[in-house]
RNA sequence: GGAGGCAUAGCCCAGUUGGUUAGAGCGCUUGCUUGACAUGCAAGAGGUCAUAGGUUCAAGUCCUAUUGUCUCCACCA
């Protein structure tokens, strides 16, 4: 092996034999139980993000873990064409070479836009791969490819003809960037520091005023009436009458719904229906007339006067303007409020009344609620089920169609020579009535329509393929909290509809990335961290571990370089520990390890390993890979390296080459086995040196059986017995270095074991000796003679000479610390003993532990006042 | 406005069903070329567990309120 940890030098590799060997694929098997996970697939042309290389170590980590224990594993992968925000890049190419695509035209557009994915997507598949992500490569779908879109065509068409999509006209949230309609989903709200301005319209043939208060004095173009609250006694009178609106030569009547709210504003509202999604729904009950003043890019259009040709902003600074110059301005407030902002391109949303096609959500969605609140699907953390279930009680109807070209065609034909409309997987030329050309709607669908699908499109749905019969409904979806409402949703509800069956049992939810300070990393703020300029520096391993350890899932995760570096060394730590084991195996001979004949030091480690088997098993079916992998952290590095290790160096460098053989037995055993516990977190470094091993059990560590419990480890007095042994050392090199005796002393030692735990000291007798600075331990039955420094512990009485160590004063003040705890301890103890309450009421073991408690360190007094006693 | 999360060492976080002296890691201090590792070893300092009440023999842990903070949903002009 390296002397150093050189993850740059064989991580490539080794995925690349696993590539080869074919690891990674997955077929049914009927003698085996499946487990598959379908991937969140990225955006064709998206690079790897911190947030990919989270939820993907977490997936591979479950993967991985199934696959040892047994489950025909599949992990599909697959990439998103992510409409809007793939044709906004594109558009943008094209607008450095000087051509729109319209001068394009729609199949131009689309040659170039499949080149154009050709070309940059799949960049981020080779990304995933530098992750180690053990998906299988070959079943790599495409959200836009052609099984994929006979699924979403098939979807479309079911829903068409059981008439739960429709086409409308409403009002919706137009983005006047992405010139496309958005679902509310898509629209983000902002705070924006605005003004409410108060204007006053006059009432018709009347002197009297009413002062409406608005955000958005612009669409004045579009009021179609004034709305007051019907019972507001202020207007009562009004209700009925008309008003003059200003700068029209319109009249617009004055109406009463309960939509208003008495106390906001001055209780009078504008309404303009072609431009607000409340003032709409008023429109309807009321039977308004819609008036649409602006143009698809926020421009005014000809309904809006002499204000036509200006853009949205520029209208409302010149309305402002001329409502004041002519004193239909009454006031201006400073007001902040919420803005709706198109979540790709960030402009400010226009709500406009346009035809769209909707999804009608309500059937839809009953089972989709069902099934979660039944548990048939379970989320993890369980509190996002409450997000889940609020998103989907409040849904409204789905807008799907987007005026963009980069996606999904509606399926649908017109013939407008007869009036035929027809929905069709087949593309229809000729109406099929009257047999003249059909024309197919220009709109394509919502990305999230078929991002819905992808459960079961991955599997080949709508056939009946061997792969959905066996995998499907998927074992567990694992995300991110941002898009429950995007996408969890979606795919629960389509897939309970379409394929009859749930698409996933576990909904696990994991956090987000945020930097060192706790803020979302962000292009724009620049704090982001490129995973793959990590892997590059540090290896996959390092990423992996510090994006997993000890999160909880749900929870929000900090990234900070100190972690890493933290993690960079504990991977270092793995690394030289088997150097050392497999630095010793020469010539050695490796013997089962049940035939071992084994040491209080071989037991104990065996007994650490097995409870570690356990945990980090009960953790991994739980999906708490941070809990695993910070159990696994303890155990090498404290328990394994830190003591095991030490231990083990007592007999791998006596003469006795029994004694050589069964430790470096033992040593190889334990190493062997906590590589496969971490495999799944670090496949990597784990793989390199597994395939070092002289004690391989298969051919690759990503296909060896995972550990199991062995119930012959178990030895809880092992693990005590050496817990006294480690305390023992603790205490007498934390005596030393109190006492500033210098390393390079080495001294004898004088143990008086308590009753009961001379076996103990026995057989820990050697490694004490080495690993207390100790020169001749002895066991004694009485304190030896001379000057001594005196430790009181559990495992009994230790003296070291001083000699030379002697400093009085420092020993006195060391005492007198120890006096100070065991005082605490004894008032503790006793003043709970003496509550009557306490004695009473606490269970009978808690009040006999503190009986003994007590006991114990009554004795350690008398011992350290002796002690002080003769120091003086 | 509605819902939820979080608040523990200088920093980042663990803390099981309430029950020994509240724990790691990073940072800090001190001492170490310990026959794998200075990306290391050993020892140490550092905490009124946000605040105020309550339940209990016993509260970091359960309940209530308050404050701070983050997120999601709604979008009242």
């Amino acid at each position: 092996m390296n002397k150093t940890y050189t993850p740059n030098e064989f991580e490539t590799a080794i995925y690349n034999k696993w590539l080869e060997k074919n690891y990674f694929s997955a077929e049914p098997n009927k003698e085996k139980k499946p487990f598959c996970i379908i991937m969140p697939p990225p955006n064709v042309t998206g690079q790897l993000h911190i947030g990919h290389a989270l939820g993907d170590t977490i997936q591979d980590a479950i993967i991985r873990y199934k696959r040892m224990k047994g489950f025909e594993t599949l992990w599909i992968p697959g990439t998103d064409h992510a409409s809007i925000a793939t044709e906004v890049k594109i558009i943008e190419v094209l607008r450095d070479e000087g051509i729109t695509k319209e001068e394009l035209g729609r199949e131009g557009f689309l040659k170039r836009a499949f080149e154009w994915k050709d070309k940059y997507g799949g960049k981020i598949v080779e990304q995933i791969k530098t992750l180690g992500c053990s998906c299988d490569w070959d079943r790599l779908a495409f959200t836009m490819d052609e099984e994929r879109s006979r699924s979403v065509k098939q979807v479309f068409i079911n829903l068409y003809k059981k008439g739960l999509i429709f086409k409308g006209n409403r009002i919706i949230n137009w983005c006047p960037e992405c010139h496309t309609a958005i679902s509310d989903a898509e629209v983000e709200y902002v705070e924006d520091p605005s003004h409410l301005w108060h204007i006053a319209y006059p009432v018709t043939d009347s002197n009297e005023k009413i002062i409406v208060a608005t955000t958005r004095p612009e669409t004045i173009l579009g009021d179609t009436a004034v709305a007051v609250h019907p019972s507001d006694k202020r207007y009562k009178h009004l209700v009925g009458k008309t008003v003059d609106l200003p700068l029209t030569d319109r009249k617009i009547p004055i109406i009463a719904d309960s939509y208003v709210e008495k106390d906001f504003g001055t209780g009078a509202v504008k309404i303009t229906p072609a431009h607000d999604p409340n003032d709409f729904n008023v429109g309807k009950r009321h039977d308004l007339p819609l008036i649409k003043i602006m143009d698809e890019s926020g421009i005014l259009n000809e309904n809006a006067g002499i204000y036509n040709g200006l853009d949205r902003d520029e209208a409302r600074k010149q309305i402002v303007k001329d409502l004041s110059d002519r004193g239909f301005l009454v006031k201006t407030e400073d007001y902040n409020h919420n803005v709706g902002h198109c979540y790709r391109c960030h402009t400010v949303i226009e709500p406009m009344v346009s035809e769209q096609w909707f999804v009608k959500m309500d059937e839809l969605v009953k089972p989709a609620i069902d099934a979660v609140k039944k548990r048939d699907i379970t989320f993890i953390p369980k509190r996002f089920e409450k997000q889940y279930l609020h998103w989907m009680e409040n849904t409204q109807d789905w807008c799907i169609s987007r005026q963009l070209w980069w996606g999904h065609r509606i399926p649908v034909f017109y013939c407008d020579d007869c009036g035929e409309t027809i929905a069709t997987v087949e593309n229809k030329a000729f109406c099929p009535k009257c047999g003249k050309p059909m024309r197919q709607d220009e709109d394509v669908l919502d990305t999230w329509f078929s991002s819905a699908l992808w459960p079961f499109s991955t599997m080949g749905w709508p056939e009946k393929t061997p792969d959905l019969e066996y995998f499907y409904p998927t074992s567990v979806l694992v995300t991110a909290y941002d898009i429950i409402g995007f996408w969890v949703s979606r795919m629960i509800f389509s897939g309970l509809n379409y394929t009859g069956k749930k698409p996933f049992s576990d909904v696990l939810i994991h956090g987000i990335v945020r930097d060192a300070h706790g803020k979302k990393m962000s292009k724009s703020s620049g704090n982001g961290v490129d995973p793959l300029e990590v892997i590059r520096t540090v290896g996959a391993d390092t990423l992996r571990f510090s994006l997993v350890n000890g999160i909880a899932m749900g929870g929000d995760i900090k990234y900070s370089e100190e972690k890493q570096e933290g993690y960079r060394n504990f991977m270092n730590k793995i690394w030289n520990a088997a150097r050392f084991v497999l630095g010793n195996c020469d010539g050695a001979e490796i013997i089962p390890i049940e035939k071992v004949k084994k040491t209080l030091a071989d037991k104990w480690i065996l007994a650490q390993l097995n409870s570690t088997v356990v945990k980090v098993t009960k953790y991994m079916d739980k999906y708490e890979i941070g809990l695993a992998s910070a159990e696994l952290y303890e155990f090498v590095w404290n328990i394994f390296c830190d003591w095991y290790i030490e231990f083990s160096k007592t007999s791998l460098y006596s003469d006795d080459l029994n004694k050589r053989n069964s430790t470096i037995s033992v040593l190889l055993y334990v190493l062997r086995e906590t590589l496969k516990l971490l495999h799944p977190i670090i496949p990597f470094i784990t793989a390199e040196i597994y395939n070092e091993l002289p004690n391989k059990d298969a051919e690759d560590i990503m296909i060896s059986p995972y550990p199991t419990a062995k119930r012959n480890f178990v030895s809880n007095v092992t693990i005590k017995k050496i817990r006294l042994i480690t305390d023992t050392i603790r205490s007498i090199r934390n005596m030393r270095a109190e006492l500033n005796v210098p390393q390079s002393k080495r001294t004898e030692i004088y143990i008086k074991p308590n009753d009961g735990v001379e076996d103990t000291v026995k057989a820990g007798i050697n490694y004490i000796e080495k690993l207390a600075s100790g020169n001749g331990v002895h066991i004694v039955d009485k304190a030896p003679q001379g000057n001594m420094n005196l430790l009181v512990t559990e495992i009994g009485e230790i003296y070291i000479p001083m000699d030379q160590l002697i400093d009085f004063e420092k020993e006195r003040e060391r005492l007198n610390k120890e006096m100070e705890k065991v005082d605490a301890e004894i008032e503790r103890a006793q003043s709970l003993l003496s509550k009557e309450s306490f004695v009473s009421k606490a269970p009978a073991l808690l009040i006999q532990k503190e009986r003994e408690k007590l006991q114990k360190y009554t004795d350690m007094k008398k011992l350290l006042t002796q002690k002080l006693e003769m120091l003086k």
